[in-house]
This record gives C-alpha cells, structure tokens and sequence, in this order.
DNA sequence: GTTGAAATCGTATCTGC
DNA sequence: GCAGATACGATTTCAAC
C-alpha cells in the first residue's frame, strides 16, 4: 500500500487486472484459469500488485439512481481571493456527495464531479462548496451517463487457446 | 441484472454497500460482521442486490500511472453539423482510452473523461475522437486527482455496539 | 512457480422463530 | 424475513518442493 514503483507490469499482471476489472469478486482459482497459471502464483501476484499501490482497493459498481442520487455534475471552481492559501481539496473532503476532485489546467482550479439526490440538493451543495472553500463555481449538469468506471486494462482481445 | 426499481434501500443494505465500498472481496462473514445479520441474510440481500441492479458489478481501483497511464484529462465535446445525426457515445465507445462519456447540460454535448500515456498520446486521441464522431473538443488536462472513485454511500460514522 | 494438505468459505437446504 | 445448523464442494492459505 506504499507508493507505486515505475516497475512494469508483464502480461500475466495485466491479465489479472483485466480479469478483476470483469469481476472484482472473481475467485483465486477463476483468476488462475484466465491468466494460465497455479491458483497460488496468481495469489501472490494478487498480493504483490496491492502491496505495490497497484491494486489499491476494490469497489462496488453502484446504480446511482438506486441509492437515491440520479443528479450528476461537474464543478469546476476557481479561487475568490487568489492571494488566498489555496486547500480546497482538503476542505471539501468531508462532503461525501463530492465523488472525484481533480487540479486542472485552465480556466478553473479544480474539476469537482457530484452526486445529489435533486435539484435543490446540488443547490445545497453547491452553496457548502463555495462558503466551505472561498470559491465561486461554474456548474455543468449531466443530462444522461453513457458509461463510466471503464476499466484502465482492458482485456486482450483474444487470450490465445481460450 | 434489470433496472432498478425505485424500491427503497433499508439500513442493511446500505451497510453492505458500505462495507463492499470498503473492500468489494470482503467474503460473506465479513459482510455479516459488519452489518450484524447471519450469513445466510447477508447472501440474500447481496443477491438481490446484484439481481435488482443496484449492484452491477465489482472493480478494482487501479493506480493510473502503475498502468502506464499517468495523464488524465477532461474533452467536452460538440458536433461539427448540427443537423447530423448524434451518435457520439457509441461511435466512441470503442475508443479505451475513454473512462467515462456523459451528455451535458451546457455549450458542449458531451463531457468525456479519458486517460492516457502521455502528451503525445493525447494528440492522437483527440484526433480520433474528432475524425470518428465528427466534433470540435476542448481538453481540459487534470493536473493532479487528489481523490476520485469515492463511494456513493459512505460507511455510517459509527455503528453502534461495534 | 508448483503441488498438496488443512483451514476457511460459499452454497444449498432445512427447522423454527 | 431472519437465525441457527448441517453438509458438501469450492476456495484460500501456507509449508515444502
């Protein structure tokens, strides 16, 4: 869980990041068979990916709408007083319904992706954002989500004999 | 594996979904640990779950730059013609390098969230994505992503008794 | 990396609450 | 709908190769 080393993954690494990004839940022995080797070589890569900041944690995919946040959108923010000690990632931390917070280059500071239950809740929201970081923000709704969480690994096209 | 009914989550389910934010291999005991039912409870919530679609699947979280991916950016994107048929998100769909496509309310049409290896890549990327569905872009490049992935429903501050 | 044996876990099923 | 219990196959784990 320390800091991810520039050393490069080879095809069996790859292939089990693409196995776990089809089903994070897969078994050992279900691993084992898509990357052709022992259920015990692919535990120890397992471990050795994760203990290398590789693989750094496992997550549920999660209907949005399901669990009563249909409203998605990104804000971006820029600074009131740019004079000011600039944390607003740290600051903004504590609310929850802030789902990814990035630095960007242009016109903004940070490109905030949200999720809310309503209208009225990004307002809310949107209110915390700006007094909780001293920020004015620019608001963009997203209307409907294509995909997203796409896996950075991909599988191979065709794993050769399977 | 349907669509999600607008069917409430109770606290256990939201506890699950928390303790599987958490750790989405965490096994069957853990799972009952932590929200305080049997095994056998848990198994069925989890089942439903999966089979209502508020669960749809389980990913790793990857490190981006261990995948040789350290470069991540923002492309709106808007249609050349107007009067064209729109269909963007599937026209790019096969392009890997994109994470996440959503409609927009806004100028552009779409908001797309790509990685890739470097600046260079980018170029291309950005090219293809204008040759394939007939766009003008403007990139927004991430400069740094202080947390992102973060889990729509947040474990409860404290369970009690535990 | 592999094999194999022991411990743990997932699954199915049943009883009773 | 849940707990508890049984039973069996699957899975994880780890020591030895």
């Amino acid at each position: 869980m320390v800091d991810a080393k520039p050393e490069p993954l080879d095809a069996v690494d790859t292939g089990i990041i693409a196995a776990l990004s089809l089903d994070a839940r897969a078994t050992l022995t279900q691993l084992a068979e898509q990357v052709g080797l022992s259920i015990s070589a692919v535990q120890a890569r397992l471990r050795r990916l994760e203990s290398r900041g590789v693989i750094t944690g496992y997550r549920p995919t999660v209907d949005p709408e399901a669990v009563g946040k249909p409203l998605a959108a990104f804000i971006e923010i820029s600074p009131l007083d740019p004079a000011q000690p600039d944390n607003a990632p740290e600051l903004l931390e504590p609310l929850s319904e802030i789902e990814a917070c990035h630095s960007i280059a242009g016109e903004a500071s940070y490109m905030l992706f949200v999720r809310v239950a309503s209208p009225r809740e990004l307002e809310r929201l949107i209110g915390q954002i700006r007094q909780a970081a001293s920020v004015r923000t620019r608001t963009t709704i997203a209307l409907q989500t294509f995909y997203e969480y796409r896996p950075l690994v991909p599988a191979a096209s065709t794993p050769p004999g399977l």
